[in-house]
DNA sequence: CGCTTTTGACCCGCGC
DNA sequence: GCGCGGGTCAAAAGCG
């Protein structure tokens, strides 16, 4: 493929969603093909690597839904063409967290624009009277749990090697943006999850939250592609409905070199270790490569990385190598 | 056919 | 104890 190697992350997602509805702003051009799979497959693997250098332990290593994170980013109101930003990150108890497990990555704010307009649509839902025992709900409190915050301009764009599937979304009170719930497709019993929401304070700002681990190695392709990439009707209206998908996280983050990396790394990984900038979260990343054949997984795509690595001052380079 | 998205209903934790 | 709000479930619909 063809994508240049700066916006190999932004353009494996656009390209391999081109008909997956149109820009925020409208701006839907004319329609492009359908991505081969091969075409959507080679931007996948270009994600993965440059996100896995950089991504929370259980970020690494997630499958990119190409479409869908296009459609997250039509959701969530974003720019798809800004550029990337580096990212930080910081205990959230620095923020007013509430929780010790939470860690907040924090990517430098984008500009941005946000308009999302619902549309109608059938009724779907649980039919009253009808109910399931639920399990208890587990302490939420006690979630294993980190917090990425990406500037819009990175936004959805990222995406990682976990097959994710949405399973919610609600409107949050006190924010214009709804709130998307997503969880590991991968494996039923699996728990992990991810929320993604826009910040209402920082427009420009997607906030990821992701909760608990995957208790499974990472897929070993887009395992199902089917519905994946549909495309939404272009809601007249602007359609935010259409695209509601959330941006496919944030794992999106290799230029993590960003300034303020003061991070702290996070939670479950018990990092606090990190006791300067010096010191990212990328353990974390050591966790899951050593619970994840990430690399054998990759290995096929070594050219990739290579470009990557290129692209980042080896920076990349000496994270993945870990 | 298998999977995702959409979205109203239901459930439950938490604050008051 | 009550109510609010967030989180999850699951039917229906759509796509490849």
């Amino acid at each position: 493929m063809e994508c240049s190697n700066n916006d190999w992350d932004l353009q494996a997602v656009v390209r391999s969603c081109g008909t997956a509805a149109c820009g925020s702003d409208g701006s839907s051009e004319a329609a492009p093909p359908p991505p081969r799979p091969e075409e959507a497959r080679s931007g996948i693997i270009s994600n993965v690597v440059g996100r896995a250098a950089a991504a929370p332990e259980f970020l690494v290593g997630r499958p990119v839904r190409p479409a869908a994170a296009l459609r997250e980013l039509d959701y969530l109101g974003l720019d798809h063409e800004l550029p990337r930003a580096p990212f930080s990150i910081t205990p959230s108890s620095e923020r007013g967290a509430a929780l010790d497990h939470e860690v907040l990555i924090s990517f430098p704010a984008a500009s941005t624009s946000g308009q999302q307009l619902m549309q109608p649509r059938k009724q779907p839902g649980r039919k009253p009277g009808v109910r399931t025992p639920r399990p208890k709900r587990s302490k939420k409190s006690q979630m294993k749990k980190v917090v990425c915050e990406v500037p819009v301009a990175d936004g959805g764009v990222s995406t990682d090697l976990w097959a994710w599937r949405k399973y919610g979304q609600k409107p949050i009170k006190g924010s214009p943006y709804p709130r998307g719930y997503y969880k590991c497709s991968s494996l039923k019993a699996c728990m992990a999850r991810k929320l993604v929401e826009r910040s209402p304070a920082k427009p420009g700002v997607l906030v990821v939250t992701y909760i608990a681990e995957h208790c499974h190695a990472v897929p070993t392709m887009l395992n199902a592609l089917a519905g994946t990439t549909r495309h939404r009707p272009a809601s007249p209206d602007g359609g935010y409905q259409a695209s509601h998908g959330a941006s496919d996280e944030a794992s999106g983050r290799r230029e993590e070199d960003s300034a303020d990396a003061s991070s702290t790394a996070a939670d479950g990984g018990g990092a606090e270790t990190a006791d300067d900038e010096n010191e990212p979260p990328w353990q974390l990343v050591d966790m899951a490569m050593d619970e994840y054949p990430l690399d054998d997984f990759l290995a096929p795509f070594d050219d990739d990385f290579d470009r990557l690595f290129e692209d980042d001052d080896g920076v990349l380079e000496r994270r993945v190598s870990l």
